[in-house]
RNA sequence: GCGGACGUAGCUCAGUGGUAGAGUCCUGGAUUGUGAUUCCGGUUGUCGUGGGUUCGAGCCCCAUCGUUCGCCCCA
């Protein structure tokens, strides 16, 4: 049996409801919002990521999904949106658009060890925005998102965590006194960490080991180094943050995996997803466009992973998708025949019917009309059907009554609204 | 890339070297025109794959593939 390749999966029918639910909930939110979808290409010349995303990220260096064309350019699977987005903005000249808010829902590729919530396809919804360079556009994005959460129901299994990551100015001399310090305790340090001090010492700071915590504690932090124009912005950010009463938590030890971020950047993360507890992060990326060759233009962003969302999704809270009615045909062909007719009637009243195509008994019907949960089963058989009436059985109290076939559709609806 | 656990029916799992099982699901009947409850019957399988040990392997050993949890990193 040929099946699918290791760290990739379905999504069966059961799940797909789920999945529309997110993405639904998302196009409203976002659209309120003023942004727009935005559809790139799911591949692009690997050159597009390895300088957007950073030549020494984990993700540029053995994480991509790399492959030649038969012209022989070297493409790659897209492992995340952000890049794909600047590319179009710079392709299509849109710093004449200012601002400019998109979104964007789609797969992502990544060549990782599978587990929980984090595959090689998965899928991310994501919102960029450009033009605005104050801490303004920042806090309506992080409300935006904190908003996106309560409406799926999951506003409390989540935290806002925000830090400033400073930008060119302060960033440089700030890595010079954290690497000075990580050397005078370098003794303490996990060996990853020892080894992450020479590449990226901010790095260090993410550390998880119990051991080094507790000297990381003592670390300078970046927010006490911070310039001017980087300490007024993370003010600006949390005066709006706490006008708008939005719970947060600075943690000035987050740092960001992908090279491009300035200034602000933020993580909502939840407990019980194990390692992988961030459902959505994003930042501020004021020197992207520029480096791509753009405009200079600053702009700040996010994504959500939804395979991970969907673990913390609550059951009761997704709507369910199923038929107003099932349709009963028992007996011979003019039975059928009148099914077939009454379905599409039922359907140009706007009902979603599912008919019953197989045959068999009423016995068997019914079982099917039962599992399709459909709220009414309507039931011809020859004795309806030739004295022009239909069944109409209520499921859920099994209640049921004759009614003439004119007036099935205006009986339907009025039953269905009393349901409701 | 590194480490641990696990692969037995469609699904959830029991089975410590001697005839492959349970629940559920599906299906037939009790009920010749009525589902989800009840009762009775039935089908469910290369025991992940390949090798080895043994008179004999679902069970022990080796390899391999897959799943899963963690590390690294990330959504």
């Amino acid at each position: 049996m040929i099946q699918t390749v290791r760290g990739v999966r379905d999504i069966l029918p059961e799940e797909t409801g789920r999945w529309w639910f997110l993405e639904e909930t998302a196009r409203r939110i976002f659209i309120q919002y003023g942004y727009r979808e935005l559809r790139t290409p799911i591949f692009e010349r690997t050159e597009l990521f390895s300088r957007a995303v950073g030549e020494t990220s984990d993700i540029v260096e053995k994480e991509m999904y790399v492959f030649q064309d038969r012209g022989g350019d070297s493409l790659c699977l897209r492992p995340e949106g952000t890049a794909s987005v600047v590319r179009t903005f710079i392709e299509n000249s849109q710093h004449r658009c200012l601002p400019w808010r998109v979104f964007y829902m789609g797969p992502m590729f990544r060549y990782e060890r599978p587990q929980k919530g984090r595959f090689r396809q998965f899928h991310q919804i994501g919102c960029e925005l450009f033009g605005p360079d104050g801490p303004l556009a920042d806090a309506e994005m992080m409300s935006m998102v904190l908003r996106f959460f309560r409406e799926i129901g999951i506003g409390d299994a989540v935290t806002l965590e925000i830090n400033s990551l400073g930008c060119p100015v302060c960033r440089g001399p700030y890595r010079e006194r954290l690497t000075a310090y990580l050397e005078s305790v370098r003794e303490v340090l996990c060996a990853n960490c020892q080894r992450r001090m020479v590449r990226n010492p901010l790095r260090v700071l993410d550390c998880k080991e119990e051991g080094g915590s507790g000297v990381l504690q003592g670390a300078p932090a970046m927010r006490d180094h911070l310039c001017h124009g980087c300490e007024a912005h993370f003010q600006g950010l949390l005066g709006h943050l706490e006008r708008l009463g939005l719970p947060y938590r600075i943690n000035p030890f987050m740092v960001r995996g992908l090279d491009y971020y300035h200034r602000t950047a933020f993580e909502a993360v939840a407990s019980g997803l194990g390692a992988q507890n961030a459902v959505a992060a994003g930042g501020r990326y004021d020197g992207l466009v520029a480096e791509m060759g753009g405009v200079s233009t600053p702009a700040v962003g996010f994504a959500m992973g939804m395979e991970r969302l969907l673990l913390l999704l609550d059951e009761n809270k997704v709507p369910v998708t199923r038929p107003d009615v099932y349709l009963v045909v028992a007996g011979e062909d003019l039975v059928t025949a009148s099914g077939l007719m009454l379905a599409e009637r039922l359907r140009e009243a706007g009902l979603a019917v599912e008919m019953h195509l197989s045959g068999g008994g009423m016995k068997v019907q019914m079982k099917h009309a039962g599992r399709s949960e459909a709220r009414i089963a309507v039931i011809l058989g020859e004795q309806e059907v030739s004295a022009g009436m239909a069944a109409i059985k209520q499921m859920r109290t099994g209640e049921q009554e004759k009614i003439a076939m004119d007036q099935v559709v205006e009986r339907i609806r009025l039953l269905l609204c009393q349901h409701h």
